[in-house]
DNA sequence: GTTAAGCTAAACACCG
DNA sequence: TCGGTGTTTAGCTTAA
């Protein structure tokens, strides 16, 4: 019988262990990750420094996390009343980072694995039986001009439904506002614009955007500008942006890498099941946008505190400092960025610096 | 098994 | 009258 949450279990010595970067259950998760191809983790690198050793991590029953001293994990710039990360239990959206290659860069290294192979910044682990590369472990490596070459792929975004709730869709629209507000029709063009899976949704979205500012706390009608002609202008209340951002860690685990394709026995039914069918039949998945790096970066942010981003190897920097970048290469400033910028804001980020400029 | 959250659909009223 | 907006209700699925 598994141990039930909370319960310790696995081997004494892992008390001793030295602090980890990581909070351990990141690492867990990277551990399921490895484990869900069969694999099991043994070793753990970030940027090239084997952070441990750990032979019982892989044990899916040991949801402890006490041995992560939270000094190490370095919550103190969390913005405003965002929650402690430690009262964060979930880490599905780390891992929906994982399966997005957010997290890019973490260098796997199973025990039994003879050599870790690195295509520039591609990872590969090698499966020792089969000597082929995991599909699940082998990471797609990022732009190499990053700067010059956003990931944003429309051609496969249109058909893919963003694995984001309305409620996180219409906060992004709302923040990425200059002034905050906006009405019902320009959240629609906002979520068309950046999600343009909705451009050819069925119309019912619609009614869940309007059905969700209704209904939803967080967002408050306030009085109409003049010249709006119908409708009212949407806020995002302060007090329940924290929720919103947290809301940004429950989001759904899309489909896995196009080259893991989930075994045909748990399709689900579409006339069963047609949400779900529906929201598993939009794959492969599409490249990481700008935003979804910046949801990451926010979302780490937000469970860890900006010190992790410190923690992740070079290449997550590049990806976060990409879109400050990108602000020198638009006029008057782009959604994209002050999405970034307002969700890095509230996560308590402060814009990295460009790199230097090659001589 | 229960509960909460989220999605979808539908109906209705209000307003320009 | 029409279409957009806002509200409400209900049923469903999924995750915790």
């Amino acid at each position: 019988m598994a141990p039930m949450r909370g319960e310790r279990g696995g081997s004494p010595a892992r008390g001793a262990r030295p602090s980890l970067p990581l909070p351990r259950k990141l690492i867990r998760q990277i551990a399921r990750h490895v484990a869900s191809s069969g694999r099991s983790l043994r070793r753990l690198e970030v940027s090239g420094r084997v952070i441990d050793n750990f032979d019982d991590i892989d044990d899916p029953s040991d949801e402890s996390d006490m041995e992560v001293p939270q000094a190490t994990v370095a919550c103190g710039g969390n913005a405003g009343n965002l929650p402690p990360a430690e009262h964060d239990d979930d880490l599905t959206s780390l891992s929906w980072l994982q399966d997005r290659n957010l997290l890019r860069g973490i260098n796997l290294t199973k025990g039994d694995v003879e050599d870790t192979k690195m295509i520039g910044s591609q990872v590969v682990i090698k499966s020792e039986p089969s000597k082929t590369p995991s599909p699940v472990a082998r990471m797609p490596s990022p732009p190499r001009t990053p700067c010059k070459a956003p990931p944003s792929p429309p051609a496969v975004a249109a058909h893919t439904k963003p694995p984001y709730s309305f409620s996180c869709l219409i906060f992004m629209a709302i923040e990425a506002a200059p002034a905050r507000a906006l009405p019902v029709k320009e959240i629609y063009a906002w979520i068309v614009r950046h999600f343009p899976y909705f451009k050819h949704a069925p119309q019912g979205w619609k009614n869940s955007v309007r059905h969700n500012l209704s209904l939803n706390k967080c967002f408050h009608k306030v009085a109409a500008a003049p010249g709006l002609g119908k409708g009212s202008l949407w806020t995002v209340d302060p007090q329940h942006r924290a929720s919103l951002l947290q809301a940004f860690g429950r989001q759904p685990i899309p489909p896995a890498a196009p080259d893991t394709p989930p075994p045909a026995k748990n399709a689900p039914d579409p006339q069963l099941f047609p949400y779900l069918a529906r929201r598993l039949a939009a794959s492969p998945p599409p490249a990481p946008t700008a935003d979804e790096y910046l949801a990451a970066a926010s979302v780490l942010t937000m469970k860890y505190g900006p010190a992790v981003l410190d923690q992740l190897p070079p290449a997550a920097h590049l990806v976060i400092s990409r879109c400050v970048r990108d602000e020198h290469s638009y006029s008057g400033g782009c959604e994209e960025r002050r999405t970034a910028e307002a969700l890095l804001n509230l996560a308590g980020v402060p814009p990295r610096p460009p790199p230097p400029a090659p001589s």
